[in-house]
RNA sequence: GCCCGGAUGGCGGAAUCGGUAGACGCGCUGGUCUCAAACACCAGUGGCCGCAAGGCUGUGCCGGUUCGACCCCGGCUCCGGGUACCA
């Protein structure tokens, strides 16, 4: 029998789908493991080899934690809602509804060929109304709640409303809040909607009024991790920043939480960084500055993590969009003024990018006092203030922060230094060192010192207060589009009124058309009798992130029709164990999912604060394209390394033409019809291509199907090949030439079972010692290298041995059966084969990891003291059967021995043949 | 600018408690098989010198610690990722 793995991966795919084998529910009795892909979203251009590297990695150490013992829990699902879809849709008139099931049927077709170990009966879309029913119950939960901070939790929104009917707002510490403080008696004369506009302030999710990006080509607004230099993620689109009535969920109430949680979570350095500088926690203090602007006396207050450079402040800053630049704009300024804020709202949020640091500003006209020295200070208005940070105000130090020093060179502003010999004739001196100078109080303190002494001072003068700050904002929730979850909202009078649990899921209604309505509204505008019980439906939609913030929890209670998870699942599965995907969700989604897990656990329904505990994010796989050279203005195309002698433009040719570099030039003439009568100039008989690693991408001509690569070699090739490639976590180039390789050894794998006739060769005969150690050193090094997931050096591991145990002609059982567990994580559907040929009944994936027997591959070995011009003494296992005078002799004759036994003891000498390799002090 | 990560043959990458650098695979060269090619198998393969034995050199650059450095320390260069007026 020839090692045919079509048949073969046909036949156990087949019979793995219709046993059921990989379906898994709780089992008391067993340990559970949690592994998780990223579920992807179903593009029309299908897969290419770039995304299984994760879903394979994840799929090795699923099938390994099963052969440990473990009930795996490995689900995979489709985050369906989203724009490409939506945007096929207004080009095509096609339903996204359609479209998105048609390219869920071809991944799934992909999928199914690679030979995953996924329970499909978990399969969850987030599109299906039976799913997103759960996420429009979570923001319910959050429009019912608000955030605590005295117990630092979510509560309900009803015990507030008893709080405010009782004893107002004064001893109520929530983290957001109206802004004034109330008494009981003025809350019960407050008119029904002037209360749900003050519990608007205090809900998690909440409509609320704030600068969002806006999307003027998608019609939509976007949230900041969509954004990226300006241009949205997706298509590329110029964003620009606009006032808006939104969405919002109170992300930032958890901030505190979401960075604490890192330390516990086992995800790498990188990405927790990447968290920690997202959330962006700067500790610091409030401060008070009274502003006089003529007529009256205003208290302003701004935020600064320098609070003791306050005798260095010589003036202050507000940002153009702040409230408080009408009540400080003096009148024979106004027309500056409005100038100059016409003049930023022309730019764009890119163009305020580009053009960074170039200095822009108005005068108010206003002064402020500052409470330290009790100097006037001018009050200017600049766009390098932001609004949406801090209070939007700033007092500025331009000797110790170098975007105030830039402004008060530009206009004239006078700087003081206030630490001991800094230089501030050409930049400022940023950095929080030194010893304090021109500070009353704080003189002769290091910076260190001075800062909690400056806070406290300001505490003491009633000045400010200590107060800390997170980048981290709230989390913009709506979409002006169709393609979303819908919100189960209405509205009453004004009022936006939760759709009762009880009626959800409310379902998406089919449209005729995709776009904007008329008027400008969302296109749920479009749908007739888009109302709940006469009062008209909020017409955007959930974004993206909405469905897959809690996907997780779903997989493990996935059909249950009367919660999202139910305790008996979720404290059974409790938390995801192993989580496997991209890192460009890294401050997207894995924020919201954090506070989304964090939401639903204050609330009781998930027995987990966090919910991926180990996180590995596998690399990119790069293309590598290959180019042609043709002659300027010719039809003649030119072999790489001849193409210095002419003229040439690069060509990026399809890779499919392409065999090691080398053109299949018949086939290149009937790729595109403007090529059918090119002529080549050839190197000893090859037309050689350039190449080059770049993004795998459609354009380029260099993407690569698993579906063809399976054809060719098989899925057990192709995984093992993804893994061979290089570290899971790096980027690294798809090369198929070397995929040869991975399948030969496939092949020599077969050959341990069946000769070149295919008759079988296994033998009942027993081990030896020899071949013992062989499996045992490959036992070992797998285990090893699955838990550090260096899925690659594995590879090289198996090679080794299969090519060790060829040398030995060993066909023994014994050998061969732990040899065929070993690598069915990697190569499953070989494995399966093999396991039956061996005997055995399906499947392979209810076997047991062999036991690593560490006697096995002990060297032999002895204990030889040595002692050396009675001055130094070594003690060490030789394995080289060496007597006492042959192991001295080499001590004496290295040349390190020398240099080394001065005066110093020798502890352990490592021995290779004829050669000592190390030796320790 | 700031933060994180990286740099090893023609290529992907091994080897980090500091101890034979280049495992394994690709590619290349030579050979066996074949009328021939493909497949397969065997051998060689960092560079320089040498018929060979062998020698010298070698992990981005400069310097340091050490008997010994891809690995540790200091100073750079380049590449990748994140972030960007966050006060």
């Amino acid at each position: 029998m020839e090692y045919n793995f079509s048949d073969i991966e046909k036949k156990w795919q087949l019979y793995w789908a219709s046993h059921k084998t990989f379906k898994v529910e709780p089992e008391p009795s067993k340990p559970k493991f949690y592994v998780l892909d990223m579920f992807p979203y179903p593009s029309g251009a299908g897969l290419h080899v770039g995304h299984p590297l994760g879903y394979i990695a994840s799929d090795i150490y699923s099938r390994y934690k099963r052969l440990k013992g473990f009930n795996v829990l490995h689900p995979m699902g489709y985050d369906a809602f989203g724009l490409p879809a939506e945007q096929y849709a207004i080009q095509t008139g096609q339903a996204p509804q359609k479209t998105t099931a048609e390219n869920i049927k071809r991944y799934r077709e992909q999928l199914d060929k690679l030979g995953f170990s996924y329970d499909w009966d978990r399969e969850i879309r987030t599109c299906d109304p039976s799913y997103y029913k759960w996420t429009q119950w979570a923001f319910l939960k959050m429009f019912s709640h608000w955030y605590n901070k005295t117990s630092n939790k979510a509560e309900p929104i009803d015990k507030l409303i008893r709080e405010f009917e009782d004893n107002g707002n004064g001893k109520v510490n929530a983290a957001h809040h109206c802004g004034f403080e109330f008494p009981a008696e003025a809350w019960n004369r407050y008119s029904e909607k002037e209360k749900e506009d003050i519990l608007m302030c205090y809900r998690i999710a909440y409509l609320g009024e704030t600068s969002v990006n806006w999307c003027p080509e998608l019609g939509t607004v976007l949230a900041n991790d969509e954004v990226k230099e300006g241009l949205s993620v997706r298509g590329g689109h110029p964003v620009v920043q606009k006032k808006m009535k939104q969405w919002q969920l109170r992300v930032s109430a958890y901030a505190e939480r979401l960075l604490e949680g890192l330390n516990e979570l086992a995800w790498s350095d990188s990405l927790k960084e990447m968290q920690r500088n997202w959330i962006g926690k700067s500790e610091g203090a409030e401060m008070e500055f009274s502003v006089f602007n003529g007529r009256e006396t205003f208290s302003m207050t701004v935020f600064t993590t320098r609070p003791d450079t306050v005798y260095g402040v010589t003036f202050m800053v507000l940002a153009p969009e702040s409230e408080w630049v009408d009540k400080l704009t003096v009148p024979d300024k106004q027309k500056e003024v409005r100038e100059y804020l016409a003049y930023v709202k022309t730019k764009t949020e890119r163009e305020r990018m580009t053009e960074t640091h170039s200095v822009t500003g108005v005068f108010s006209g206003s002064y402020a006092v500052n409470p330290f020295t009790g100097e006037q200070i001018p009050v200017w208005i600049s766009e390098y203030v932001l609004a949406g940070y801090g209070t939007g105000a700033i007092m500025a130090v331009p000797a110790h922060d170098s975007r105030d020093y830039i402004f008060a060179r530009t206009f004239n502003l006078p700087i003081i230094p206030l630490i001991e010999g800094c230089d501030v004739s050409k930049e400022s001196f940023d950095a929080k060192e030194g010893i304090m100078c021109n500070s009353g109080f704080l003189n002769g303190m290091t910076v260190q010192q001075a800062i909690p002494a400056a806070i406290e001072e300001v505490e003491r003068k009633r000045l400010g207060r200590r107060k800390i700050n997170y980048r981290l904002r709230d989390a913009i929730f709506s979409r002006q589009r169709y393609w979303g979850e819908p919100f189960p909202i209405y509205y009453e009078n004004q009022i936006a009124r939760p759709v009762p649990e009880t009626s959800l899921p409310l379902e998406l209604p089919q449209l005729e058309s995709f776009r904007p309505s008329q008027t400008g509204e969302p296109p749920l505008a479009n749908a007739k009798n888009w109302t709940f019980e006469g009062n008209p439906l909020e017409k955007s939609t959930m974004p993206g992130f909405a469905g897959s913030s809690a996907y997780y929890l779903r997989y493990m209670d996935p059909r249950n029709a009367e919660c999202l998870v139910s305790e008996q699942a979720n404290c059974y599965w409790q938390d995801v164990d192993l989580y496997i995907g991209g890192t460009e969700h890294a401050t997207g989604h894995l924020i919201y999912s954090r506070f989304w897990n964090k939401f639903l656990h204050d609330l009781g329904y998930v027995c987990k604060e966090e919910p991926f505990k180990k996180l590995v994010n596998q690399g990119m796989i790069q293309g590598r394209s290959n180019f042609v050279y043709r002659i300027k203005n010719t039809n003649t195309f030119v072999s790489l390394n001849l193409k210095d002698n002419y003229e040439t433009t690069e060509i990026h040719v399809d890779v499919n033409l392409v065999q090691n570099d080398r053109l299949d030039t018949e086939a290149f003439r009937n790729w595109n019809p403007e090529y059918q009568h090119a002529e080549f100039i050839l190197e000893e008989g090859d037309y050689i291509c350039g190449w080059a690693i770049e993004k795998m991408s459609k354009s380029m001509f260099n993407v690569v199907n698993p579906d063809t690569i399976c054809a060719h070699y098989g899925a057990d090739t192709l995984r093992m090949y993804e893994m061979f490639l290089g570290p899971l976590e790096q980027s690294k180039p798809w090369d198929t030439n070397g995929i040869d390789g991975v399948h030969r050894f496939l092949k020599k794998f077969w050959r341990l079972f069946f000769d070149k006739n295919g008759n079988n060769v296994i033998t009942g005969l027993l081990p030896d010692d020899k071949e013992l150690k062989i499996l045992h050193n490959l036992i070992h090094k797998v285990e090893e290298d699955i838990e550090n997931f260096s899925f690659n050096t594995t590879i090289s591991a198996f090679m080794i041995t299969v090519n060790e145990l060829t040398d030995l002609n060993c066909h023994k059982k014994e050998i061969l059966e732990s040899l065929v567990i070993l690598i069915s994580p990697y190569a499953p559907h070989i494995a399966e084969e093999l396991w039956v040929q061996l005997g055995h009944t399906p499947s392979v994936a209810n076997a047991s990891f062999p036991v690593y027997n560490a006697e096995y591959t002990k060297e032999h070995s002895y204990e030889y003291p040595v002692s050396f011009n009675g001055k130094l003494r070594f003690k060490k296992s030789f394995d080289l059967g060496m007597n006492r005078e042959e192991i001295e002799k080499l001590i004496r004759e290295d040349e390190r021995t020398e240099k080394y036994s001065e005066g110093k003891t020798i502890r352990k000498i490592i021995v290779v043949p004829g050669k000592i390799i190390n030796i320790v002090v």
